[in-house]
DNA sequence: ATTTTACTCCTAAATAATTAGGAGTTATCC
DNA sequence: GGATAACTCCTAATTATTTAGGAGTAAAAT
């Protein structure tokens, strides 16, 4: 799977959050400043060569929607990052994670209570 | 605190390895194919520009160490990495470690008993 | 029906990131 | 004591990324 850049990511953040979107409305999703029409198009196009998004004639016009899904663009992305910045150890990041206090013990037992009842 | 571009990253990597590095050293470290000597150089300069690096003078050179701790760094980049995959809940992304398989509840429950500890 | 709007495709300018060469300096090797 | 090596500083070429304009077409609006 390829990388994305950042304008590439900011539109499949968009993408990701809808199942079909227009040009026009994924510019209208955009912060200010808004990117032109075009330049959106440009990108889209290139999403498509590198198969992240996939296109479909609607009426005279184009829709795009998200062919990599999310999740596994993460998990992609999450690897390279453990494995950068936590040895690949998950145990290092959730460590991590606890001591910045971004979670608390408590946190961390009711998640595992309800992943548990889940199995 | 700015961002780094992968090649900046990977310098900072090997830079975050050691406590103090001369640029010859620095290219030994990096995988083939190795970059020039003044390759590593320009981004030691840009690495210093942007606050990363302290460069030293020994003897008749200069050697570099990280002034950015890469703790900092790791939790500013996770901060826009959760916002932007996991709404910024750590919940989610502990909850999608789990389900990847990167850890098992055992796991977990052995970690956190060792955090629990050091309190 | 001609102006306006919204889109298509193609192309390229502007900016950012990556890579490294050249010229000169100082130390080290034979 | 000149050749070699390792470094400095400055500069620039190359490639990647970001941005969007122009020309043409088809539909919609007044």
């Amino acid at each position: 799977m390829k990388d994305l850049t950042k304008a590439e990511e900011q539109i499949m953040q968009i993408v990701w959050e809808h199942d079909k979107m227009f040009i026009k409305d994924i510019v209208d999703q955009m912060p200010e400043p808004k990117p032109a029409y075009n330049t959106v198009g440009t990108f889209l196009k290139i999403l498509e060569n590198k198969g992240f998004v996939n296109r479909e004639k609607v009426g005279n016009t184009f829709s795009y929607s998200a062919t990599v899904k999310k999740k596994a663009y993460t998990k992609n992305f999450m690897n390279g990052f453990l494995s950068n910045y936590f040895e690949g150890s998950a145990e290092k990041l959730f460590s991590f994670m606890m001591q910045e206090k971004k979670l608390s013990p408590e946190q961390v037992e009711d998640l595992m209570k309800k992943l548990k009842d889940h199995e």
